[in-house]
DNA sequence: GTCTATAGTAAGATAGAC
DNA sequence: GTCTATCTTACTATAGAC
C-alpha cells in the first residue's frame, strides 16, 4: 500500500513535470525566452508556480532541460546514421562525417519548433555560447575522423571551418520557411565540405 | 545669445552621451549585458538614470549603439583594405575577398574588448540573430566578387560556408587569449577558404 | 510529496521639479 | 538637459494546507 501510494504520487509528479516541459516548449516557441512569462507556462500546464520550482530550479532550467533532451535525441540520430552507414560497408571517413551531419540537419527539420527556438538567439544568459561550444566539440570529434590514418592531432582551422559551415547550415535549415529549399541548401553545403576535404593538404 | 545657449547645452549633451557610451563600454566588457546594471553605468559616467533615458531608449539601445559604431569602423577598415589592394594592382576577386576578411579580423584584434563583448553571446534578446544576419549580408556581398565575370547570381551554399567560416574565425580571434595563435589560426582559415574557391565548380 | 497563495527582491523604466 | 524619487514588472522563494 505504501508502495502503491509512492507510485501514484510519483506518477502524478512525472505528469506535472511533463506538462510543464510541454507547456514551456509551446510558450518559448512563441515568445522566445526573455519574453516568455513563467505564469503563462504554469497556466498552460495546468500547474502552479510552486510546482515549477519544485521540479525545476527556475525558468532557465526549464529551457536548458528542453535543450538537453533535444541534444540527446540529436546525438542518437547522428550516432545511428553513422553506424548504419558503417554497417552498409561505408569506410570513407568523409562520407561517414557527411552522413552524421545530414542526420543532424534532418533532426532540425524533424523538430522545427525546437530548432527555431534554440537558433533564434533568445535564450538564457550564456546559452548561445554554450550552443556554439557544443557544436564546436561535435565538429572537433567528427573532424578527427579525417585523420585516423595519421597521428591523433586535429587541424584546428579545419575544425573552425567545419563548425562554421555546419552552424550556418543548421541556422538556414532551422530558420527558413521553405523546407525543400532548406534541404537543397543543406545538400549543397555538404557538397562543398566534401570537395573541400578531398583537396586538403597539410601545412609544411 | 540663443544660439550660444543652444550650442552650450548641445555640447553638454554630447559630452554626457559620450560619457555614457564610454562607461557602458567598460561595464559591458566586464559584466556582459545581462549582468551589467544600469546604475553602475551611470555612476561610472558621472550621470544619472534620467540622463541615460533622455539620450537612449534603454540599456539595449546603449549596447546596440556601441555595436553600430563598431560595425561602422569595421566596414571602413574592410573597404579601405579592398581599395588598397585594388590600387596596388590586385584584380583577383578571391584575393580581394581575403584582403577584406583579413582586415575584418584585424579590426577584432584592434578592439579586443568590444569584439569579445559582441561575440560572448551575452547581448540583448535577438542580438545574436542580428549579428549573424549582419555577417551573412557581409559574406553575400563579398561572395558576389567571385562571380563578377558571370551573371549576378550568388551561390547561397557558398555564402553559408563563407559566413560560417568567418564567424568561426572571428570567434576564435576575439575570444582567444593568445593573439599570435589567433593570427595563425585566422591565416589557416583564410587559406582553406582560398583553396576551397579555387576548386569550386557550378552545379549543372 | 505535492500544490496554492502570498510575500520578497532586484532592476529597468518613468514623472516631474529644477 | 539633468536629476531624484517613485513605480512597475517579473522572477524567485517560502509557509502552510492537503
Amino acid at each position: 500500500m505504501s508502495i502503491e501510494h509512492l507510485q501514484r504520487t510519483s506518477d502524478r509528479g512525472a505528469a506535472t513535470r511533463g506538462a510543464l516541459l510541454a507547456a514551456a516548449r509551446d510558450v518559448f516557441s512563441v515568445s522566445g525566452f526573455a519574453q516568455a512569462a513563467v505564469t503563462d507556462i504554469v497556466a498552460k500546464a495546468g500547474a502552479s508556480v510552486g510546482s515549477l520550482y519544485h521540479h525545476f530550479s527556475g525558468k532557465a532550467d526549464l529551457y536548458l532541460t528542453l535543450f538537453e533532451e533535444f541534444q540527446t535525441r540529436q546525438q542518437e540520430r547522428t550516432r545511428e546514421a553513422v553506424h548504419l552507414a558503417r554497417d552498409e560497408g561505408e569506410a570513407d571517413p568523409m562520407r561517414l562525417f557527411i552522413a552524421g551531419a545530414r542526420a543532424y540537419l534532418d533532426g532540425c527539420l524533424a523538430e522545427p519548433d525546437l530548432a527555431r527556438l534554440f537558433l533564434s538567439g533568445d535564450g538564457p544568459p550564456g546559452f548561445d555560447r554554450a550552443l556554439r561550444d557544443r557544436l564546436r566539440t561535435w565538429a572537433r570529434r567528427n573532424a578527427a575522423l579525417f585523420h585516423t590514418s595519421e597521428g591523433g592531432e586535429v587541424d584546428e582551422a579545419l575544425v573552425v571551418v567545419l563548425t562554421g559551415a555546419m552552424s550556418g547550415a543548421v541556422s538556414e535549415v532551422s530558420l527558413s520557411e521553405d523546407e525543400a529549399a532548406s534541404r537543397r541548401l543543406a545538400d549543397d553545403v555538404l557538397a562543398i565540405i566534401a570537395r573541400m576535404e578531398s583537396t586538403r593538404e597539410r601545412r609544411p
